[in-house]
DNA sequence: CGCGCCATTGTGAACGCTAACATCGTGCAC
DNA sequence: GTGCACGATGTTAGCGTTCACAATGGCGCG
């Protein structure tokens, strides 16, 4: 039976399918949009011509006649991030659950010229809206700059809600990094913690940004509270240096490390400095990354459901390219005391 | 300067930009394709016109014409974890310095028809090679059964390296897991252990049973030396579980987990039992994820660079699809030493 | 028995692009 | 001066779908 004449020639195509059930290409058509005017043995006689000669509708036809893609363009930050590569997961498995098909686009920078080129390419692919996983600042510029023709929504904590500079409509949607910086803070200030020291994130990244607004807030309610900031990076790295300086020069009784990462740099400074946490300090980081149950001691953090996020995102992008309004409203993020904080005085 | 007539109208095509420009469509599509034979002022004219209209090529009806939609599909598994995404970044990266677009499809589970139904996807997409991010067993087989018309490009250790069951070639591209487990027991052997643990991962992951046989290579290369297995998931989890029971009934001086979250779980394990790592016992991981440094103490571990991996299996796919002969041969691991072990008796 | 309605199917024309070929000058060799 | 090659451009025909409309035929109803 020869099943593919060409073998590597072009694929079968409507037509020769409907040549097969002799029918014509319509009818076949009519069968895969199954549309109900279409006689039982018809049906059955085009379902078995696909069957035989392995025809697959070629979506590039079908999208450049109903002016429709179902693409999705995602736009990821280059690292693999525990966040944003869990956001990806959850964008994706949305996305294919509302009928929509993605394709990502890393970038390693936020300039302009870079957004903007990866944006045209996928433009050029005819995406029906983007979500860009852009936690940083700089970002956001580029993409208000960017005046694309579809919805733009980003995935931040930035408060970016605007109709964009030009012509498409971009929103934002995220976790609540200020209620998250609260809860931990509330949570050391609440087991009666005076001194609440915060280890930021990087300045031009939003949820560092949003976490130290959470914190300061929690203090300003609280007579008698006090704390200082100290600004890093997000790595382990920066935590520990931070956590050997603390050990010498006198540590506070509370860290409020923004991530998790940090705390863990500060976990092993202390206990390579002889101090004991909790007893001698509490700890609180920011994600629950995976390990965190296992950090020594197990670590108090706030944790962010990242793939509902990512879901999230989709949700209010499948509206949007319908031309509806979505509902932006933040995720909330949830506290998990485990054994890196205890109560003071 | 009525921009865009209809605003939300259809995008401008090369027709309208040939009008505006005074040329054939024909034209437009010389210059946008580099084409010699256009005169410098023509091709002038034409960018100016696609300037003014904003004008983007449309890939689809390129796509339609040409029979190359430059589009490779990933599939993925549903999970955040460290390999994957980072292979996932190093393919995604690749693949737009070799012109390709990337679409990805996340799967849960990797039994035929999932696997078939997404592969399905991508064909309709007609996306000319696929590169699937499966480290489990049973995607192997899954993906062999299917004799998609393109190339296939498995990212795993198997030693699968058929021509496939059906039309298209199968390849894979991996890191030596083998010669990571060997390197990881060498370097404990090396330390003077003569009994080495080995924590292995699921058994119907390759990586976990590659691992499996490098260590029990390496066993068999020193006299004297034996050791015992466990099976476990990847988890901190089975890792703290299995600690504290070795610490009740007597550790080996030395642990080869075949993950650093089972790592992380021992570590933990031994230090709430008591057992100083490495005196009492040392302990070596795999993967050095974010943060093993910074574990306590600082794990030794196996590096496997997944960007790399992601690139190289992008490499060999893009040859692939150009009906050339990829060079498939594994990326090595690398043993990095840090403080989780030292020399015994 | 004739009319119209409806279910079923077919026909032709887009969609926006590229490939192949046709056309039109112009310059140069003979 | 004629012929011809070649550079620059235009014309036409698809690529594989879907959409709009036309055509066919059976059936109920007056």
């Amino acid at each position: 039976m020869a099943e593919n004449p060409g073998a590597q020639g072009r694929a079968p195509s409507m037509a020769d399918v409907a040549e097969v059930a002799g029918v014509s290409h319509q009818t076949v058509s009519r069968v895969l949009n199954d549309h109900p005017n279409v006689r039982e043995e018809t049906r059955a006689a085009v379902l078995a011509a696909i069957e035989q000669l392995g025809y697959r509708r070629n979506s590039a036809a079908r999208a450049l006649v109903t002016r429709r893609s179902g693409v999705l363009g995602v736009v990821t930050t280059g690292s693999a991030l525990f966040g944003p590569s869990s956001t990806l997961l959850g964008i994706e498995l949305a996305a294919r659950e509302h009928g929509y098909v993605v394709t990502v686009a890393t970038v390693t920078s936020f300039e302009p010229s870079t957004m903007s080129a990866t944006v045209e390419q996928f433009l050029e692919q005819r995406v029906e809206g983007i979500i860009v996983v852009a936690p940083q600042v700089d970002a956001t510029r580029a993409i208000l700059d960017l005046g694309a023709p579809v919805p733009i929504v980003m995935v931040s904590s930035s408060f970016v809600d605007a109709r964009g500079a030009g012509v498409s409509p971009v929103r934002s949607v995220s976790v609540d990094q200020v209620a998250g910086g609260r809860l931990a803070t509330e949570h050391l200030l609440g087991l009666g913690h005076r001194n609440v020291l915060h280890v930021a994130g990087p300045g031009d990244w939003f949820d560092a940004r949003a976490r130290l607004v959470g914190w300061r807030a929690a203090l300003e309610t609280v007579p008698g509270a006090s704390g200082e900031m100290v600004q890093g990076d997000w790595t382990a790295d920066f935590g520990y240096d931070l956590g050997l300086r603390l050990a010498r020069e006198g540590a506070p009784s509370a860290v409020f490390a923004a991530n998790d990462q940090i705390a863990l740099g500060l976990l092993r400074a202390f206990w390579e400095s002889g101090l004991v946490v909790p007893r001698d300090v509490s700890v609180v980081g920011f994600d629950d990354v995976a390990g965190a149950d296992h950090f020594i001691p197990p670590l108090t953090t706030v944790r962010q459901d990242f793939e509902a996020l990512g879901r999230h995102a989709l949700a209010v992008t499948d509206r949007m390219v319908e031309g509806e309004d979505p509902d932006t409203s933040p995720l909330v993020p949830e506290l998990v005391v485990r054994a890196s904080t205890t109560a003071w005085g």
